[in-house]
RNA sequence: CGCGGGGUAGAGCAGUCUGGUAGCUCGUCGGGCUCAUAACCCGGAGGUCAUGUGGUUCAAAUCCCAUCCCCGCAA
């Protein structure tokens, strides 16, 4: 069979475990298409993202279009004239011209055992949820979200403990793997397509600022799977009764026994800060302030801002 | 020039408004108590208060000016 011309379609780190797979693979990789620089952070810098940054010190070709749904697009496609698109976490839907346009297709990796988690945020979702397994599943894409027929799927257990950043990491290395395992089986000709089971689809929506605060009326289970889900970007995020904001890194459920109003802070003892929860109590381990660089709650603690007693979240 | 907080002992902070011999909670070191301890008691070491050999002043962590660095928000 001819060989795999592949453009590959995506935009942050987790998108680079695959790229740089493919790279190390020494697939021929005809172009990067990748989000336009944004005004990040302080001051409004300008920040490539990361698989710009990657795919330039290889000497990969990369492109930026502002949108894939106009004809410059179409055109610089024919130029690149790739048979195979592989697209990791690019963030823009592909329009039916740009998946239809190469021969072996678009893939799709996708950080969740789909049909579960279709969308934006499938990783933090699950956690959040409190799954005990994700995964990643390999996909043909089609004009659907996330709706395409299945090639092959890895599974990842998540600990109790587990946050985003160790599941984005494990899923980014699985994920790599099982698209390399996909584009073998393409060029072997064994690669089979199974339809999504629509009736057991759920979707994993964007994470938002709201979802991001915690409510001491939930369990702390609960709590605990938020924070967890959130962390270390963007943060599950309190206040502290100076109404600073309060985020908060690392969490754990407490094996405390006191109990309280909802948000109250009920012990300070042993580095960690105990809050009382509808169901059980949490114990939030690393913290971030307002103002303030990431510190461990016995930081917190002796520097005096937090005494028992203290409601958070009010 | 997007908004805001901050740089004081190894860590986290107070002190700055109302200039006048640098303090708290920890850690650390030594000693004590205890069957024992991350508990408790006593004692000690450790700071050019980001930088400028800057300005004002009899006197600056504190007021003024400039610069560097860190962080939160927003995007």
């Amino acid at each position: 069979m001819e060989t795999l011309k592949i453009l590959f379609l995506g935009t942050p780190d987790f998108a680079l475990f695959s790229l740089r797979a493919l790279v190390e693979a020494k697939r021929e990789i005809v172009g990067v298409v990748t989000q336009p620089d944004k005004p990040k952070g302080r001051g409004y810098e300008l920040l490539p993202p990361p698989v710009k940054v990657f795919a330039e010190s290889r000497g990969i070709p990369v492109y930026q279009p502002a949108t894939l749904r106009d004809e410059g697009f179409y055109e610089l496609l024919k130029a690149i004239d790739p048979n195979l698109i592989v697209v990791v976490a690019y963030g823009k839907i592909l329009p039916q011209n740009v998946l239809d346009y190469p021969k072996f297709g678009c893939i799709n990796v996708h950080g969740s055992l789909l049909p579960e988690y279709r969308g934006a945020a499938p990783m933090q979702r699950a956690i959040i949820d409190g799954k005990k397994v994700t995964g990643i599943t390999t996909m043909k894409m089609e004009a659907g979200l996330d709706t395409g027929e299945m090639y092959e799927k890895a599974e990842l257990v998540i600990g109790e403990d587990d946050n985003f950043e160790v599941v984005h990491d494990r899923l980014g290395a699985l994920g790599a793997n099982l698209l390399l395992s996909t584009l073998a089986k393409l060029e072997a000709g064994t690669l089979i397509g199974k339809a999504q089971d629509d009736a057991k689809a759920t979707y994993a929506k964007k994470i938002e600022k709201e979802d991001c605060r915690l409510d001491f009326s939930q369990s702390a289970q609960k709590l605990h799977n938020l924070i967890r889900g959130l962390s270390p970007i963007p943060l599950a995020f309190t206040t502290l009764p100076d109404g600073k904001l309060l985020k908060i890194v690392a969490s754990k459920v407490s094996d405390c026994t006191k109990s309280g109003k909802p948000g109250e802070v009920l012990a300070l003892d042993g580095g960690k800060i105990t809050v009382a929860c509808k169901e059980g109590a949490l114990d939030l381990l690393t913290l971030i302030p307002e103002g303030k660089k990431r510190m461990s709650a016995q930081d917190l603690i002796n520097g005096r801002r937090i005494k028992v007693g203290d409601l958070l979240g009010s």
